[in-house]
Parts: structure tokens; C-alpha cells; sequence
DNA sequence: GTTGAGCGTT
């Protein structure tokens, strides 16, 4: 058995200077050839920016691949921080250097490196729910006040598959030429027989994702009292409405642990 | 091929 000596081993801090928190100090102290997956962890930035203006200037020290800008899951809000992910760890290291403690927006950006590639829905949930210890019922959510207001309803997680996927993330530019799908073969939309015609039209400007962001005040809010529900009610709509506990419920009445691990509801 | 619920702030 080998022990570890007891020599002073210093935690892995953060390495790289990001003056903040970034790093992680996840990344062993190990010489890599790069010290980062090409993703930058932005933090420090306003709550109302959007990925295309984030991803502007980081576009100058390369070629950018991504821009994410997490969101909380329960309310939606944004956290100030962002995720940009180079397509070069080169260039993205670069660009951390530069645009470490940058002015973005009038305040002073962090850059550092990420640690890792984004984490599953399945590492968010053991993250963002604590779990309790089996055996006492000390039922302790001493994480971070998440859920902090939860008037707003989440826009239906992955838990419902629905398409209303709040993309706050804006795909890498695609250069003509190098079109994803030229040809789309649609089999069958009996709602839409043409699909998106608008879409590709020309040099349309590439706006991938249509934020709650609206109005900009407040993103999905139906707090005029209207119980307007987010989910579609058409009448395939609710055919596709079809709790997956429900077909596969036990006959003997067990809930099904869908239900726990599923978030929380609106009520 | 992907995955967005990413390391965070009051």
C-alpha cells in the first residue's frame, strides 16, 4: 500500500491567473500541451449580454466555437458568468490572456480557463440537489439558494423534451460552403409544408436562438396573473403530452422515482 | 454527432 507522504502538497489552485475562482484548480499541475479544452469561463458579466456580443471579441484571438451562457435551471436567470469555447486551445488561451480583466459592457471581465467540457444533466442534478445521507431524514438543501424564486416556471427541462430548449448558446458561425444540411428531406410536416422559409434566405444574420430576452426587462415572466401555460395546447399537443410514469406506472401505485428526480415543479 | 443544467453571484 502506498501512502501518500505527508510532505506539503499545496492544493491545485488555480493555476492560471484568472484572478477569480476560474481554473478551479480542477487541471492537475501537470505540464499539458495545453492547459485548457479551448473553454473559457467568462465570469463578471452583465446579466443582460448575449452570447453573439460575447463572442465578438473573442473572435479576434480565434476562431470561436461556441459561446454558452449558463442560465439558472429552476428560474432561467442568467449568472453572470459565460462559456466560450474555442476551437483552438491555442487561440484560446490566447484569447484568456487578452481578455483577462478586459472592459466588456463597462465592467471588467474575467477570463480564465475552463475546467472541463460542460457537464451532463445527470452531474448538474447530483451538483444542484444535494443528496441526502440514507438512513437519517435530515433533509439539508444547504446549496446555494437556487431556487431562490420560484414564481417562474422552468421552461419544461429535459425532464419534458419539449423544443422550447432555451438555447442561449450561439453555434459557430458556418461559413458558406460549409452548410450543415443543404438539403433538408423533410418526411413528414403536415404543419408546415415548407420549412423555415425565411430562414435561408440570402445572407440572412445568423440569430440561432430567439432568447426570452424579448423585451429585456424580464425574460419569461407571465406574472400579469395569466396562468398562461408554456406548453403548447394543441391538440397534438397534448398527445405529446404523456407523462412517462404514466404509461409505465406500476399497477401497484408506486410513484415512480421519475417524479422525485424530476425538477421541481411549479407548485 | 452530441450534450446547454458548465466552474457563479446577491
Amino acid at each position: 500500500m502506498r501512502r501518500y507522504s505527508p510532505q506539503y502538497y499545496s492544493p491545485p489552485r488555480r493555476s492560471y491567473g484568472g484572478g477569480g475562482g476560474g481554473g478551479r484548480g480542477r487541471s492537475p499541475p501537470r505540464r499539458r500541451k495545453e492547459q485548457n479544452n479551448g473553454s473559457l469561463l467568462v465570469r463578471n458579466i452583465p446579466l443582460d449580454c448575449r452570447a453573439e456580443e460575447l463572442r465578438a471579441p473573442f473572435e479576434r484571438y480565434g476562431e470561436v466555437r461556441d459561446v454558452y451562457i449558463p442560465k439558472d435551471y429552476y428560474t432561467g436567470e442568467p449568472r453572470g458568468f459565460a462559456f466560450i469555447q474555442f476551437v483552438d486551445s491555442y487561440e484560446a488561451a490566447e484569447a484568456q490572456y487578452h481578455m483577462n480583466g478586459k472592459i466588456f459592457a463597462g465592467r471588467e471581465i474575467s477570463v480564465v480557463v475552463a475546467a472541463e467540457t460542460r457537464k451532463r444533466p445527470e452531474e448538474m442534478r447530483q451538483r444542484t440537489r444535494v443528496r441526502e445521507p440514507s438512513g437519517h431524514g435530515g433533509r439539508r438543501s444547504s446549496y446555494y439558494g437556487r431556487s431562490r424564486s420560484r414564481s417562474r416556471s422552468p421552461r419544461y427541462p429535459s425532464g419534458s423534451r419539449s423544443r422550447y430548449r432555451s438555447r442561449s448558446y450561439s453555434p459557430a458561425p458556418r461559413q458558406r460552403g460549409d452548410s450543415i444540411s443543404p438539403r433538408r428531406r423533410h418526411r413528414d410536416n403536415p404543419r408546415s409544408p415548407q420549412d423555415l422559409p425565411s430562414l435561408r434566405d440570402g445572407d440572412h444574420d445568423r440569430r440561432p436562438y430567439s432568447p426570452g430576452y424579448d423585451n429585456g426587462a424580464g425574460p419569461i415572466e407571465n406574472a400579469d396573473g395569466y396562468d398562461k401555460k408554456p406548453m403548447r395546447e394543441d391538440k397534438d399537443g397534448r398527445d405529446h403530452w404523456r407523462s412517462p410514469d404514466r404509461a409505465s406506472r406500476s399497477p401497484s401505485g408506486s410513484r415512480s422515482r421519475s417524479a422525485e428526480l424530476s425538477p421541481p415543479r411549479n407548485r
